[in-house]
DNA sequence: CATGCTTCCTTAGCGCTGCTAAGGTGTCAA
DNA sequence: TTGACACCTTAGCAGCGCTAAGGAAGCATG
């Protein structure tokens, strides 16, 4: 396994980036605290110098893997729409770098403070976009939590796919009443090869959509309708 | 330790169900064969006998909560926009109902014919809405992880809160420039109690409104628009 | 009645896991 | 020179999923 080269030392750092490349060697049910220490030239129990638990491991590795889509706020003339989705898009294919990066990230049980920081960022910017902060609130986290949906089903998928290979529909159409005609055969059948990319392109698109039209129904706060100022009733601060 | 009445025998089913309860109990990461073998009043490889191994425990664990949600097509005179937003409900509350019930759904190898029969139908009764066959299993595909990534999203938190209850806003503002005038508090204070639920009603009606729009673009056959018919460039079948 | 088959559960234990306790070694400051 | 500290080691505990082998019932057949 890895030698430890004299001089070099772990840190919390190389420990992380260690077992992110691991991840996708060995699974996240392989990534034992054994293997990562093996695979860093050193004995297990000297990782916990470094950190207090594994948690602490998967918390490091899942904020890296958030912090590494490089989200953040809009650029300068952008839409909050394409905003949206070229954030929504950047978070995706960062969890789809590693191997169960949803999974990891879905369990994680929180993430750094430059992760928040950015988070707040982004939602002071869509307030100056005309949001409430709630509105962008509740916005930015349904599109979050969208995408962990896809990615975690995306990876769930393609790890079941190893074991099933060859003739999915067949063995799918046994199942269904219609045979090879069944709605649900036909509809795989013409969705083709990229059927997740489709299909998270598509709630993706509904999503911004849908917020559109949340946003032109709830107006900026110059013109309110003093009717209904708020939902629930609340004011501002 | 429960005492296995004799005559009893254990069968699959009860197995499961018992899984179900002590996962309230103790939650996923707590749920150890050992743990439900002396719950059901049996050895632990006992349970080998009615399960192949604990991955078959979970799916099953993972297809009653599913089927318990009591899904399937729209009622007579139901709108689709009416039944989409019901069935998601219904997913919704009964992934909720027990423990980690959305990683358990999530994480699953595989569902019950009993499921993949009922998406068929479901899908079918889509299509004599208006929706094409892939169009439809985009929107229910769609749905149904933006359902599992919302659940999953709420109970996480719901777990991380049970060791940091007390004064989590102040926590936050800590990290935050903007102290306690960050947008980041501002949205959380202004979301009242009951975030997770106004969460996950922004992003179920945006998608909704957002597929009606989808739907809206992709008319049905018969009144076809050659100039922009479909926006991949693909055609129907 | 005896026999053997099947069903369902037991005891024993393997290889692995996350993690802790205690101790050693090298480096650097006083 | 001495002590403190940072960092890693060896040894081992309790618990995990799972398997091998066997025993005790029930039942059909000779």
């Amino acid at each position: 396994m890895g030698e430890n080269k004299r001089g070099a030392g772990l840190t919390r750092q190389t420990v992380i980036d260690t077992a992110l490349r691991l991840l996708d060697e060995v699974g996240l049910d392989g990534l034992t605290v054994r293997r990562l220490a093996s695979e860093l030239g050193v004995q297990s129990p000297a990782l916990y110098w470094h950190l207090r638990n594994k948690q602490e491991l998967l918390d490091g590795m899942a904020d890296a893997i958030v912090l590494a889509a490089g989200m953040g706020p809009p650029r300068d003339g952008e839409s909050w729409q394409d905003w949206l989705a070229r954030r929504a898009h950047a978070y995706r294919d960062s969890l789809l770098v590693h191997r169960d990066g949803a999974r990891l990230v879905a369990n994680a049980a929180s993430l750094g403070p430059a992760t928040i920081r950015m988070f707040d960022e982004e939602l002071t910017a869509m307030v100056g976009h005309g949001f409430t902060p709630d509105l962008a609130l509740r916005t930015i986290t349904a599109l979050t939590r969208y995408v962990n949906g896809c990615v975690l089903q995306e990876q769930t998928e393609h790890r079941r796919h190893v074991d099933t290979p060859p003739d999915r529909l067949a063995a799918l159409a046994g199942l269904l009443d219609g045979g090879m005609e069944a709605t649900l055969i036909v509809a795989f059948r013409e969705s083709g090869g990229s059927f997740g990319e489709d299909a998270f392109e598509h709630g993706l698109r509904a999503l911004i959509d849908g917020t559109a039209a949340a946003l032109a129904r709830r107006p900026p706060p110059q013109m309110l309708n003093p009717g209904e100022p708020f939902p629930e009733g609340r004011t501002l601060k």
